[in-house]
DNA sequence: AGGAAATCTCAAAGCGCTTTGACACGCCAA
DNA sequence: TTGGCGTGTCAAAGCGCTTTGAGATTTCCT
């Protein structure tokens, strides 16, 4: 069933018909009235396809899934998406997801721009210096960054948390405990939220006149082995470190099974502040010591970038072009005073 | 640039430059590469929505992601979705994902595929008795089914994993130790792999003579918070199970919290199996007592659904229309014997 | 050299929708 | 009667691509 086919049906012209599906004022509110029960009976749906080829819109968001044999599936990324959907979902919205290798991204971001399937973008894993930036500012088309990119003028549409900020504000508490060592368990060294946290530790840090030591640093995929891994390496060191940070509670699982088995104590023998980005499988107040973190939903985070995107997409605007969300510093039973 | 652009600027007709582009034999070779080289210098790209109108297809696969506020994300999602795309990149297929609440989904189903959006549909958290499937049959598009509809006529393409062979070999298992005593923490009682694993397990008890009560059955959404509900519920019981099944690693993440603050060891007092999708973030090693699991990579099956349902699309079939998938039994710690 | 076959290219139709510009109609004021 | 104004409707163009059916050119065989 098409709209000729209705129309035919209707004995309308296929005009009238259109402008009745979309609220044109100029149908008489009786012809509107046959147009929608018709399309009741009928089960009609306007072929999108045809009216994006149209319009030039078809109400979809476009975003890279980074993907590849071998590459893990990331808790993040799903719990992002779930935000995103449950704004789309209102406003009959859908995603096109273009599954693309980590190391094609600038491409396939721009595959997904020019093949007219998409009204906007929307890019996250934002590195420092990212060469998707300049490639999104020359396509006008309609983009939110999520997060930022460490070394680029701050000149797009961004959506990020202070990240420098909730480290820094962590990193104080733990030293006001008395902590002088410590360690950081970090995400990837390219990935801008890792630079800004590693930043706001360091800034707290020197402002007591400390360091952080090289082998007190772990950058590496968020997962809960390499959590494991770092955290074993740290407890070996010679001066080992009693506060952590820890950029995910992913990450934090491993570590703190690392220090079970080695028969430390948290928030005695070492204490340890993770970020939260509520995910919710890893409850920090689930932890058999409930993790202090510093939290900022992701899933929130999804919705309003969604509420962004799409209001610009149906100019609804104006949106603020840059927000930064403060994080909140959660204090639980895994942070206590220096030994 | 568009075809005609670049037709014009190659002073060659659009049918030419589109018969080159799509392999067509009856194009110069010679032709074939000054076209080829002008599509890489100028970074042209088809409109995808204009070949979708065109031809009805352009490599794409939709699906519906259950979401609402509230609605809980689902680690099983993602990873699925990343065995999809891991397939998918690889055929330059996309996705099309159409959020919608779960009360929504049948209608919603409908909508994405009459919306001309997408050339095949796949369809996961089967139901007994499942509406979506009368209506995909009527649909004459391509689809594949993760998983089953129990009460249904099994005469639609499916991927399933044999549930109920999995909880009646691990129930074998446990009576074998000597297990009399069971529980079960399975997911919300409507969906189709709920429903075998418990036959599963109620066959396995049968051939012994034994029940499984009532009390001892606990269907509900499979969250860690709901894991450690249930566990605590059966601990308490008078005649409490030492045996108990398991239908996710989240469920007994759960569980295991509620088994330690009750004092018990997992594997003395209570033996534990449990179904393991192979998430990434849940490794039943990386439990601190290693879990005894059912497994079948969940993103395995992505990567095999993919593959039937872009097959099916490019006609390069003929693919099996049913595949049942065996579990492996993996005895690790959390079974014992019976105390 | 002649003609058929093979090779290459083209103009135009069509996919299903939106939107423009025009037309027909009834109504009221001049 | 004429003109102006809203109201409701329509035919047709256009979005960017594929594909058909036909025309032009070259190649090959006798």
């Amino acid at each position: 069933m098409n709209l000729k086919q209705l129309s035919e049906l209707l004995g309308l012209s296929q005009t009238t018909v259109s402008r009745a599906l979309n609220g044109y004022p100029e149908v008489n509110e009786a012809t509107r009235e046959r147009v929608l029960r018709a399309v009741k009976e009928t089960g009609y749906r306007p072929n999108k396809a045809a009216q994006r080829l149209a319009t030039g819109k078809a109400g979809s968001i476009g975003l890279v899934m980074p993907t590849a044999p071998g590459h893990q599936s990331d808790v993040h990324f799903g719990e992002f998406l779930t935000g995103l959907g449950e704004e789309a979902v209102r406003h009959d919205f859908h995603f096109v997801i273009m599954p693309a290798d980590p190391d094609d991204e600038v491409a396939a971001l721009r595959r997904l721009a020019i093949s007219g399937n998409v009204d906007a973008l929307f890019v996250a894993y934002m590195r420092g210096h990212d060469p998707r930036l300049a490639m999104l500012k020359s396509l006008s088309m309609p983009f939110v960054v999520h997060g930022r990119s460490f070394g680029s003028e701050p000149d797009y549409p961004y959506l990020d948390i202070d990240n420098e900020g909730a480290f820094y504000d962590a990193a104080r508490l733990l030293l006001q405990l008395g902590h002088t060592r410590f360690a950081m368990m970090n995400g990837p060294a390219h990935l801008d939220f890792a630079i800004r946290r590693r930043n706001g530790l360091i800034a707290a840090l020197a402002e007591r006149g400390l360091e952080l030591p090289e082998d007190c640093t772990s950058q590496t995929v968020m997962t809960d082995e390499e959590g494991l891994i770092a955290m074993e390496r740290f407890l070996q060191l010679p001066d080992r470190p009693t506060a952590i940070l820890c950029s995910s509670t992913v990450l934090a699982l491993g570590a703190i099974r690392a220090v079970n088995q080695a028969g430390l104590k948290l928030g005695e023998d070492i204490s340890l502040i993770a970020h939260d980005d509520v995910l919710p499988l890893l409850k920090p107040e689930n932890f058999s010591v409930p993790l202090t973190t510093t939290r900022s939903s992701l899933r929130a985070a999804g919705v309003r970038i969604a509420q962004r995107l799409i209001g610009t997409v149906k100019q609804a605007g104006p949106f603020p072009e840059q927000e930064l969300w403060k994080t909140e510093l959660i204090v639980r039973a895994s942070t206590g005073p220096a030994p």
